[in-house]
DNA sequence: AATATAAGTCAACATAGCTGACGTATTTTT
DNA sequence: AAAAATACGTCAGCTATGTTGACTTATATT
């Protein structure tokens, strides 16, 4: 888009915030992750937890780095909580088949078990709010979200979600 | 919505999970956050700051209890980020008129100036999204956004983002 | 045999949240 | 006028989750 005189149709030299949007998106976003809060804190897990059971569950047999991609934290930041979850047996690692450097990651029963519980909670959230809208919206809303992502990550992300697990 | 047998379409007996939208509001608020990260850092300030420094500026002379409601965070975390933001002139505190025991919240020029600019490159990732999308998308967004929010809080965000700043 | 890679680990640090206790100024209630 | 409640600040210490940097081990690759 060029930059010309006259282009301007405000008084202002741009565009006005979007306030409506990112104050609802801030809020949309803190009661959408407070759901799984009180199912983890009983736990002694948090949201951190929550994230590498969620991509784990997603993405069985999932490589230690390709997590880290997915989540960029650091490998230290990975080791506490992956651990945790090992330790109380969410996940469990098995050598890889053809690369034995690897730890490739599986939820447990008893981690699948919680994700679910989890996912449950997130999704009659969703559910709910889309009940009340126009039919048309689900698509909108997936395009909207799809399209607030970097545009470099796109595609990667596209794949991730298409995945099934359940 | 009552429960009967032979209810269930599925062979499951509950919905699937919405995994694509779960993961689509993860990593497009991660990426619509990460947008003013950058600047935050060259001035040594966080996320928090952020939060503080905007809903200050969008409630001009707000309460510390009603800015604290807002955020539900406790009056000790406030407390450090806003200390900050006073000292580096970011934002200022004047005692309330009718009550002098108030210390109303008020942007500086210069917390104005970067909240604009905070602001901007959030509007610009929003609105390069939905001039790709179709005409009625804009409403839809914030329907849904509004709707994912808890539903008792609905009227008081609803007001927050009513009001005029720009 | 040398090098690179996958992953783990130790130590130290920063940010941003939390609880609990207490202080001070001011307003409201009794 | 005295007592109680309120608005706000502050001190101290804890937790969760992120960071950097340095180093180790096992295994693959060159």
């Amino acid at each position: 888009m060029a930059s010309y005189p006259g282009q301007e149709m405000n008084t202002k030299d741009s565009a006005s915030p979007r306030f409506d949007l990112i104050e609802l998106f801030f809020f949309a976003y803190r009661d959408f992750t407070g759901d799984p809060d009180v199912l983890l804190d009983e736990l002694g897990f948090g949201r951190a937890h929550h994230r590498v059971l969620h991509f784990v569950h997603r993405n069985p047999g999932i490589r230690v780095s390709d997590l880290l991609d997915i989540l960029k934290i650091t490998k230290q930041s990975l080791a506490r909580v992956l651990k945790q979850l090992v330790d109380d047996d969410f996940i469990c690692q098995e050598p890889g088949a053809l690369d034995r450097r690897q730890r490739l990651l599986y939820t447990t029963e008893k981690g699948a078990e919680l994700c679910a519980r989890l996912s449950k909670l997130q999704t009659q959230r969703i559910n709910k709010a889309i009940s009340l809208m126009p039919d048309c919206s689900d698509e909108i809303i997936r395009q909207f979200l799809y399209l607030m992502i970097d545009e470099n990550e796109r595609s990667e992300v596209a794949h991730l979600i298409t995945k099934q697990t359940d």
